[in-house]
DNA sequence: TTGAGGCTTTCAACA
DNA sequence: AAAGCCTCAA
């Protein structure tokens, strides 16, 4: 696919988003219909056919995964010239902008960037500051609340925030909420949020920087648009605003990031905010068989708020939809392993062209024992990624201490790591002085903390450690290199000797992703010789695990994937497995009590199941342990929402057993797909509860409610019911008089 | 005052 | 898997 003219693989509609690159344009790309070639023929016509310099064309997607894909493919078109294509995320492009520009509205240079465990330390260390209990008062629930409070549009517009806090029992969080945000400042950070806002805040702010962008900047396309929130929306407006050249591409049947603060406006307004906008629709699919668009569809449509649409299918018919039934979820993860086991030796199929997606995270340990048990290559994406490790995250915290004095999450979380004689009780003192003497704690420590007996050559010797690090880093990139600097980091924290004399399993496996964080560092270094470490730094803080170095044994290029249905967006597969289709699961508790909820997690389920190219299966459990302890599950709504006529329904019988061989899984050929009442008798019989998920109960002190959840047998059932007014409880079946309503 | 070991709690999705 | 809490030894 090199030669460019005429555009032979196009269809006419897809040509005319290539053709159009003068004014707006929307691209309402259906799932599989071609949408990475159309983005990327439509750069390398810009190039070739408009000569457009290739550093004018800005584009932006989600992922570094779809970035790079981006990059490699318009390298294809149009050879090296297409390096020169700024091609980046959203929040890498924002990075790029702030280290700039960023000091004109007040971001130093090397500014840190917090994840989100990061801000819960900060969060806590406030709450703790305050005389607040962190357990009372989830540093996590507040952490999400403040980013909730920052997609949204007042935070830009500087209109009154008041009115946007929360009221927390017993926390006053707008005093929590200033607190952060100033207690980041001092620190030198920027939050993920933040580096959309202070990205809008400059361009805003600071004409001459605007400018400056718009000059360099000429051509602009964004990749799932569906999924911007309001910063990015302003970003693309206020850079496009000079040429007026702005491609964007989405679907907003694929919107599942509305967590996240996605404002599906964006797209739906599109042709309201940008005059003169072309529209074109792409509604060709080229990915699925007929039977997997069928059961996606049948399942979208259910979604009231949605602009109604039907993909056409260009392959025809395939292998029909098929809906398993297991007794529990090592059932489930057998019926998926053995069933990849059979296709492939049926069918030419390799590891990698199977993909299994679940809801949560924690889905994915059972499927793993299952496929270690087989010896089949597996690599998990995403999950605890590697750059959240422990290990890694304590040397990363001594990086960024040097990088930037004034982080004080990072210098609290090393000060004593590996254990050098710093207690919690020194760590106090030491937060007490620096707050009332106004200054930074590294500041209070480079000029002399005083400590007594065995703390002080604790002290002195971290002291020493970061000045060592300071100065070497002062010279990287030119005569120190940045591979050697945190070498010799690692080497002066005695972090490794410490972790060989404990020469434990867990020991040696950090040991080991050390060496792997050094890999990557070397790797770093020659593709980026002029990074010095805060742009090191920077940069890493917005890799997810994809990106991250393969800390596993397995060869990535043939392995079974395993992923959240999240992750799987803008990937296909061949194969795709969507495993815990169960009410409370897929859709998700949290996502059940509001109708917008459970339409986003349809959406998803439309996502998965639209990766697919030849086969679909839908596996449940009809009973699962979790943290909370074992619970009957009544399979999923979505897999109701698919006619009888289009879903292969199939039930897998063993369970907690081992796979022998190569033999084709055994099935019990089941009823038609779950109506009414499919699972409740088995249940009772099972010994679970008189109640099953979804049901309209009666409470005589709260009135009516809907059960979201069943969970636990005999006398700990626990039933979890929303009620009319939205409140939602937890109650132990054995003591609510509960009424069937 | 610190450190180590054992126990419990935590649990949605992500850049 | 990691962090928090507890106890006990030094």
């Amino acid at each position: 696919m090199t030669r460019l003219d005429p555009f032979d693989e196009l269809n006419p509609r897809q040509r005319e988003a290539v053709n159009h690159t003068e004014g707006p344009l929307l691209i309402l790309a259906g799932a599989g219909s071609g949408k990475t070639r159309v983005i990327t023929y439509r750069i390398a016509n810009l190039i070739r056919a408009k000569a457009v310099p290739p550093f004018e064309i800005f584009a932006v997607t989600f992922t570094n995964k779809a970035a790079d894909e981006m990059k490699r493919r318009v390298i294809d078109l149009i050879g090296p010239l297409g390096e020169n294509v700024f091609v980046r995320t959203f929040h890498s492009a924002a990075v790029y902008i702030l280290r700039r520009y960023g000091d004109r509205i007040g971001v130093p240079r090397a500014f840190t960037i917090y994840d989100q465990k990061d801000q819960e330390t900060l969060v806590k260390d406030i709450l703790l500051d305050r005389r607040l209990d962190p357990k009372k008062i989830r540093p996590s629930a507040l952490v999400s609340k403040i980013s909730e409070i920052k997609d949204r549009a007042e935070i830009i517009d500087g209109t009154d925030l008041s009115h946007l806090m929360p009221g927390y029992p017993g926390l006053d969080f707008q005093d929590l909420y200033r607190e952060y945000q100033a207690r980041l400042e001092r620190s030198g950070a920027l939050d993920f949020n933040d580096l959309l806002i202070k990205t809008v805040l400059l361009v805003r702010g600071s004409p001459d920087t605007l400018s400056d962008l718009q000059r360099r900047w000429r051509y602009f396309m964004i990749d799932e648009y569906q999924d911007t929130n309001h910063a990015q929306y302003l970003i693309c407006k206020y850079l496009s605003s000079a040429t007026r050249n702005l491609c964007v591409v989405g679907d907003d049947d694929q919107s599942i990031y509305s967590w996240r603060g996605a404002d599906i406006r964006n797209i739906l307004e599109f042709e309201r905010d940008f005059d003169e906008t072309r529209v074109v629709k792409l509604e060709e699919n080229y990915r699925s068989t007929v039977p997997i668009l069928d059961a996606a569809w049948r399942v979208i449509r259910n979604n009231r708020n949605r602009k109604e649409k039907r993909l056409r299918a260009v392959r025809g018919e395939g292998e029909p939809v098929t809906w398993c039934s297991a007794n529990n979820e090592y059932g489930e993860a057998e019926y998926v392993v053995s069933t990849i086991m059979s296709l492939k030796k049926m069918e030419a199929l390799r590891n990698r062209d199977f993909a299994v997606f679940y809801r949560t995270n924690a889905q994915s340990r059972v499927f793993e024992e299952m496929l270690r048990r087989e010896n089949m290559p597996y690599r998990v994406v995403g999950g605890l990624k590697f750059y959240d490790r422990k290990e890694i995250k304590d040397i990363l915290a001594y990086l960024r201490l040097i990088a930037n004095p004034a982080d004080s999450v990072s210098l609290f979380r090393v000060i004593n790591v590996p254990a050098r004689g710093i207690g919690a009780a020194t760590v106090e003192r030491l937060r007490d002085t620096a707050y009332t003497e106004e200054i930074g704690e590294w500041e209070l420590i480079a000029r002399g903390f005083a400590v007594k007996g065995k703390v002080t050559a604790g002290i002195s010797a971290f002291k020493k450690i970061i000045e060592h690090g300071m100065a070497a880093a002062a010279n990287v990139p030119g005569t120190v290199k940045l591979s050697a600097m945190v070498r010799n980091l690692i080497e002066a924290t005695s972090y490794r000797d410490a972790l060989e004399e404990e020469n434990s399993i867990e020991s040696r496996s950090r040991l080991e992703n050390i060496e792997e964080f050094l890999n990557s560092v070397y790797e770093y270094e020659a593709r980026n010789p002029d990074a010095g470490l805060d742009l090191f730094l920077q940069e890493i803080s917005l890799l997810t695990s994809e990106e991250a170095p393969d800390a596993g044994g397995d060869d990535p290029s043939n392995s079974v994937t395993l992923m959240t249905v999240h992750n799987a967006k803008g990937l296909e597969f061949p194969v795709v497995f969507l495993t815990g289709m169960e009410e409370g699961l897929f859709p998700h508790f949290n996502s059940s009590d509001t109708e917008a909820g459970i339409e986003e997690e349809r959406r998803l389920c439309y996502v998965g199941i639209t990766r697919a190219r030849d086969r679909v299966y839908l596996t449940s459990a009809e009973m699962r342990r979790s943290y909370s302890g074992l619970s009957y599950k009544e399979p999923s709504r979505f897999v109701a929402e698919i006619p009888a006529g289009s879903l292969e329904v199939r039930r897998y019988g063993e369970g907690a057993g081992g796979l022998t061989g190569y033999e084709l899984p055994q099935f019990e050929t089941a009823g038609p797909p779950p109506a009414g009442r499919f699972w409740t008798d088995a249940r009772q019989a099972a010994g679970g509860s008189r109640f099953r998920a979804r049901e309209a109960v009666l409470h005589p002190k709260y009135g009516r409610g809907r059960i979201l959840s069943v969970e636990g047998s005999g006398d700990n059932v626990k039933l979890t019911i929303v009620f009319g007014n939205g409140s939602r409880k937890t109650f132990l079946e054995k003591y609510t008089p509960l009424e069937k309503a």
